[in-house]
DNA sequence: CTGTTAGCGCTTTCAA
DNA sequence: TTGAAAGCGCTAACAG
């Protein structure tokens, strides 16, 4: 292996030299750092990242954290994943995906801190043991999501106001005169679930006094998202066909009930109406009938987490910034009048 | 921060000791053992990854390369990452998306050896620079797709047969009585589209011999897949009406094909047949009418190129392992005896 | 503008 | 089974 001593015997000048020729840090006259980086790539020398960071503490990536034993993506998080690529390739930084996290958190040859300089959590729930954890070790972090009250005046957030756009979502349909809905909601213990609760149910109950259990379903952490749509869908509509509608978690939910409304025989929409949280703008319009959507700007939410995240890592200061990205209510052909 | 030392001194052992316990590379007694983790929790102790690998010389990260500008991750990217993810987790290694390598390549200050135990290298061109480096390096690496003929024993390879590929796609249409058939393909210099062509024409001209120049087209790297297949059936079909079948690079190419045929007048399969290379088990669904593909298998491809990597990595020998992934032809309902 | 020196936090001989 | 000492390749403070 070459090293910058081997650079700087060949090149006849001090070990010092040869790093501020690399570095930029300090003033090399044109001359010697011409001169430096031709034997530099003669001997086909590049720096080594680890002695570096090393010494100056910085890595120069960014951590993308996911929750959970799967570490699969969805069309969300690929879309997000794009938003936080693009600026992390702005601003020269490099992703790393840690997902063995869970696994390995107890076996002792694995503990080591993560060579990130910040990180991006994903998926959170209320308290998390994640955001302890950077807390603790003053790491940068940014979370996507929203978390509990008790962090909120130390954590950086990016996301949707998913209490106001569930309750757009119930608002739409209930304006259509639908009156018992079903809400397949995100995984219980997920704040974006327990926020769009709170939405639904706040339009539920100043429309309808009358109701006191809506119908809403959880998503179990471990059946897949269209399995979830389809049999709680057949199974809700089975036992209670007055529902005429239903809110979905994701684009992949929704493919779910719209099988189990074929199923059932009901044709959307005119049978029943469909809405779901996604994303995605290409398969979205070959839904048939196309679906109706809360679009949540997944790519925007992405870059301006890295932004943030990245912004906090270079003023090296702990930043709180709480920012809110747009949803956008897409009505497209799954939602009609309740004729019920 | 809290360093070994710390812990040494705390702990009243010395700092091998410590070492040891974390990297249990000689034996260590149990109670010593325990003390000494029990003081690092105390401590909040991690070992400092940099300071680990500067000497270890490994990181226990494998590296993902994109080639060009964009850094945008298609479906078939995203099911890839999904299978070398999972491995990476089964295995205990990261994943790190490099994209700035183009960006700042020549910037002085970025270059460094990356900090990886290798790479995964995506959409390789034939002779391309990427493989060079790692040859130089020194660095396992893996190609997804196909190299040039001189570097094929040098390198490891996980691919689909895409020559074959193409061509039992070429004879299904072929076999249904097309004959002027468009072929929409990817960006010319990429190895996948030489073998596709290759594939292609080899069913082409074995059937059809007085046809000397068949319709091909090439995506350029800037524009995108949807408005490549809109644009692309569009003015092809408008001048050679002939043409009763098209095949799409992805499906997102095939999107395009789909919107240009309805705005043509053409109705699918009747007045047109279209095929795809494509992956996406859930939308591909979503096709009206279904779209009959070949699929790829991005996932097993992404999970095998993992696995292979990580063999070569802990074997400490390189590789030339080449693998190639099943491709399964999956007939749906877009395509149709030529009925002109 | 350049050279010298002293670490960064860890692993790895070698010795006990 | 443990400790002491010598680096890994680089940066940074100091000196010139």
């Amino acid at each position: 292996m070459v090293t910058m001593n081997d650079v700087a015997k060949q090149a006849g000048v001090s070990k010092s030299t040869v790093s501020n020729v690399f570095s930029k840090k300090r003033p090399i006259s044109k001359e010697v750092s011409e001169h430096v980086l031709q034997v530099a790539r003669q001997l086909n020398y590049k720096p080594n990242y680890f002695a570096r960071s090393l010494t100056t503490r910085e890595t120069r990536i960014i951590g993308l954290n996911m929750r959970g034993e799967k570490a699969k993506f969805s069309q969300f998080h690929l879309s997000l994943i794009n938003g936080v690529l693009r600026q992390c390739y702005e601003r020269g930084y490099r992703l790393l995906i840690n997902t063995l996290a869970e696994k390995y958190a107890n076996r002792v040859e694995f503990q080591s801190s993560d060579p990130v300089d910040g990180e991006i959590l994903l998926d959170p729930i209320e308290k998390d043991p994640r955001i302890e954890e950077c807390l603790e070790k003053n790491l940068p972090m940014v979370v996507i999501g929203r978390t509990a009250r008790e962090y909120s005046a130390k954590v950086a957030t990016v996301d949707n106001d998913n209490v106001e756009a569930a309750a757009l979502v119930t608002e739409h349909l209930v304006g259509l005169g639908h009156r018992h809905i079903l809400f397949l909601n995100a995984a219980k213990k997920r704040t974006v679930s327990i926020d769009r609760e709170a939405g639904f149910q706040k339009i539920i109950r100043a429309t309808y006094q009358d109701i006191d259990q809506p119908f809403i379903a959880y998503k179990a952490e471990e059946e897949t998202a269209i399995d979830y749509g389809y049999e709680r869908t057949l199974d809700m509509l089975r036992h209670n066909p007055a529902i005429s509608a239903v809110i979905a978690d994701t684009d992949k939910v929704a493919l779910g009930v719209y099988k189990a409304a074929a199923e059932l025989g009901r044709v959307i929409p005119d049978d029943l109406s469909v809405m779901a949280f996604s994303d995605e703008p290409v398969f979205l319009s070959e839904f048939s009938p196309a679906l109706s959507s809360m679009k949540l700007n997944s790519e925007l939410l992405g870059m301006e987490a890295a932004n943030t995240l990245i912004d906090q890592i270079e003023a090296d200061s702990p930043s709180v910034k709480r920012t809110t990205i747009a949803t956008d209510l897409i009505l497209r052909a799954s939602t009609e009048k309740n004729k019920r």
